[in-house]
DNA sequence: ACAAAAAAGTTGACGGATCAACTAAATGGT
DNA sequence: ACCATTTAGTTGATCCGTCAACTTTTTTGT
């Protein structure tokens, strides 16, 4: 049951940074090659991507809408729309029930760069997963979930 | 064998999201508690607290050293070293036998400061580590290695 | 031995992420 | 209906991560 045995043989990386210290170096890998991948194929940043995924999903979203259901930070995701206003890749429509938001579209110019980017997006992920065995996706997202269960956990204690 | 069928029921994120997305939240909450934790134990930052972990582990290691170890990046840790200098955490010793490179050490307040934080990151890891089962840390591993295998042959490719 | 290449470290620039303060609009309890 | 609270969005400050340019020293090939 104590995780302590799991990796006390320590070789490169000591106990303390397995998980975190992995998960960072897998993230910033994954980050920096999503990101050229898009700079190269459309000349858009791993930010406005995001935004396109999310429009692309849900059509007609707000920013409030994609800060609850991904967790941006509604600062980044403000200056971030805005950038895309002014590159004139996506149009805001204001709401009538609510005059402080807007929902947010494609332009044909947005929609354009986004179908550009995509295939190149989509052969990377099938190539990610596929390097998996479907046993190894599926424990690997439930890692995921307990994982930040488990984080939620520490910070409820830790405020104890 | 195909990766399409594995996630296109798409719920909430979308199939071409679901590996960077889900690490890169999971990364960032993961980093945010760890700064949070050695803010108010020992005053450091995550950064210090990298270079700590690599002398403990090590002991009197260059900052190359540390690069090649963690695959940092150089100019951070060359700007994380100076910081950690001026505020009298570690010392450096000129290497004889190269000119250009010095070794790290602790100064006694940096290793007190070190061993003030070590016992709630351990509690935490433990915590992470221990929400897993064995099985599921085994497989995580090592779907990671291969994750990072793929995220390189990808790079390979797309230089073709 | 010497020129060319590689390695160690520093620095500047820039984008991304996080946090906090702020404005304006909507909601809810009484 | 009214005041307090919550929600949407903007903006500024700050830190971290990444990239590239540069200096100095060491290594390597001939």
């Amino acid at each position: 049951m104590s995780a302590d045995q799991v990796t006390d043989t320590e070789f490169d990386i000591p106990l303390q940074q397995m998980v975190t210290f992995r998960l960072s170096r897998i993230h910033a890998k994954l980050n920096a090659q999503a990101a050229r991948i898009l700079k190269e194929t459309a000349g858009i940043s791993l930010s406005q991507w995001r935004i396109f995924v999310m429009i692309e999903t849900h059509g007609k979203i707000t920013p409030a809408q994609i800060v609850k259901r991904t967790d941006f930070d509604k600062g980044q995701v403000s200056r971030t729309v805005k950038g895309m206003l002014k590159e004139g890749l996506i149009v805001v429509e204001g709401s009538e029930s609510d005059q402080r938001s807007h929902t947010l579209e494609f332009t044909d110019k947005g929609y354009g760069l986004f179908q550009q980017a995509r295939p190149a997006m989509r052969t990377r992920q099938t190539a990610l997963l596929g390097s998996l065995t479907a046993n190894e996706r599926q424990v690997m997202f439930t890692a995921m979930d307990k994982l930040e269960l488990a984080m939620e956990q520490i910070e409820e204690e830790s405020r104890a």
